[in-house]
DNA sequence: TTGTACGCGTTATCAC
DNA sequence: GTGATAACGCGTACAA
């Protein structure tokens, strides 16, 4: 565990010198230079991060705040951020909040004790308002949308992406359609909901079912829906395995699908495909890639980033 | 941005009392403990984590070593490892790999430039020789088997697991049997191998397909299979992602589950239960949450741990 | 019970 | 080209 100071002892070279040569700065001899890569060679140097780090002031770090990790909707982001990373030598820490909002504090709170450069927030109960209280520490980008102009925000339109949802649904001749939300009161679940209200003639308070996270509850939803007097005639899920989880049960149950009940599902993941899931595909990844870049670029003084990404609709034989 | 220093000319006192009233150590008058916090207060006192850091040898973190962070095998891992963490304070660094040697050796080099505290490996291509040279350089624990003793590892037995699985197809009837691996020479591929050619009597080259490791591999698997001229009565998958992949395409070819081919998955995923899929329930929650603490409590000078955990047989409709 | 002084390992500044 | 030396912000002997 020898340090530069051995390095430059066993060298015979100051300390300044060896910090050059290991960040390649000017103004050293070659025979120094030799010098000093034979001694890190024979001492086997390797350099303290930590010591870096409250040199320079940078971690190399991000946080990454997210509800679950282990809930495939995230899986797509997670992956445009891992790549992203990568390139830039950077690493995420990766702080599951399970929607609480004391987790998304804490989390946040990384960037106040210098603990991590900037926090990348993939979903989110804390307002905005109190989430710039911390944009002072760093900066902070989010995959949702609203965001002030001090927050960079790479996302999907909700309202945009359902009313084109909703539209298929329309032109594929389908009138009687229900929506199916996750947590009610998200700011994409109300979006969504207003483009339901907004798009569909026959849109009705009951046939919004709210409160459908998992492919679990997705499974669960098939005997509410069977409960119904009335039923609509087409689902639109705002997330793929809640989609799966009602089409693999709802199939089990007996219905046909989509001749008894249409199914429309949202993000596109591969596992949809293997069931011919009907999809409206969201580009997650380059959302994960795109918000680790606008996090970077802010931390060279980039401006704050604010783009909206659109999704197109992936055909399939449950519509 | 006040620092400890800053707190003390505050406060009037020095920065050991001020250090000492962070960590609530004794030997602090209660006036002056008062006015510490007061300063603590007024200026807005936030600990640097990174200092504290350098100057303890401590990182409170870990790194994460796992080939893909999206694919959904390795969610219930993850998800008890983040709540282990939590717990403890500690951060997990995600470090995907996807299979390349290079990057398990960066992973791995983090703990080598002190910049994580221990490393939990998931997944790895790399030896357990070469994994044995980084050991000096913090704890390391595995989710795999066969590490030697100075390498903790929590994990499935899948020799057992696979003879367990494939002792559930016979009593349920099935002889042909056919096995899916995942990449062919992996650890975990050969003892699946191993258990099939030891306990199925018409075990046959042919039936052993690898190569499948994600939802899409298994859709492809379909075609793959009805090409045979000879077909096994039932395929036991070594992931939930894969059966349900070749499930759904399976069925949408016209393929009858059970009643043409039989299907057993791998692992317990949370979907599957929807699409009724047979499988072995393998407790990769509470891996993960063991591998945390084996890691965290080695640093405290607790021996190596090895463990084998057992899979149970989680009924379903395709068998 | 309190404070001074130093170490942790690096980079940056400035004089030579 | 080169090298002292001062930060960075904390914990902690050791002295008082």
């Amino acid at each position: 565990m020898a340090n530069i100071r051995d390095i430059a002892k066993h060298a015979d070279v100051s300390v300044t010198t060896v910090s050059r040569v290991i960040n390649a700065h000017p103004y050293v001899s070659d025979e120094k230079r030799e010098r000093v890569q034979r001694a890190m060679k024979e001492l086997g140097y390797l350099r303290n991060q930590q010591a870096l780090t409250l040199s320079t002031g940078r971690t190399q770090r991000f946080v990454v705040v997210l509800p679950y990790m282990d809930h495939p909707y995230y899986g797509l982001f997670v992956n445009g951020l891992a790549k992203a990373a990568l390139g830039k030598d950077y690493r995420l820490v990766m702080w599951q909040t399970e929607y609480r909002l004391d987790q998304e504090r804490q989390a946040l709170d990384l960037l106040k004790h210098r603990e991590v450069d900037g926090a990348i927030v993939l979903s989110h109960t804390m307002t905005f308002e109190e989430m710039e209280t911390y944009r002072a520490y760093g900066p902070i980008s989010v995959a949702t949308v609203g965001a002030p102009e001090t927050i960079s925000s790479v996302h999907v339109d909700h309202y945009t992406a359902f009313q084109t949802g909703l539209r298929v649904l329309t032109e594929a001749g389908y009138e009687d359609v229900g929506i199916v939300l996750s947590r009610p009161d998200s700011p994409s679940s109300i979006v969504r909901q207003q483009a339901y209200f907004d798009e569909v003639a026959s849109a009705r308070e009951r046939w919004v079912y709210s409160g459908y996270l998992t492919s679990e509850d997705g499974k669960r939803l098939v005997s509410a829906f069977l409960s119904e007097q009335e039923r609509p005639r087409a689902l639109f899920f705002s997330s793929d395995y809640v989609a799966l989880g009602f089409l693999g049960e709802a199939t089990r149950s007996g219905l046909q699908v989509p001749h008894d009940i249409a199914v429309l599902g949202f993000d596109g993941h591969p596992i949809g495909q293997a069931f011919g899931l009907s999809t409206m595909r969201s580009p997650n990844e380059d959302i994960g890639r795109a918000l680790f870049e606008a996090t970077f670029q802010e931390m060279t003084g980039a401006p704050v980033v604010q783009e909206s990404l659109t999704v197109t609709y992936l055909s399939g034989t449950t519509l």
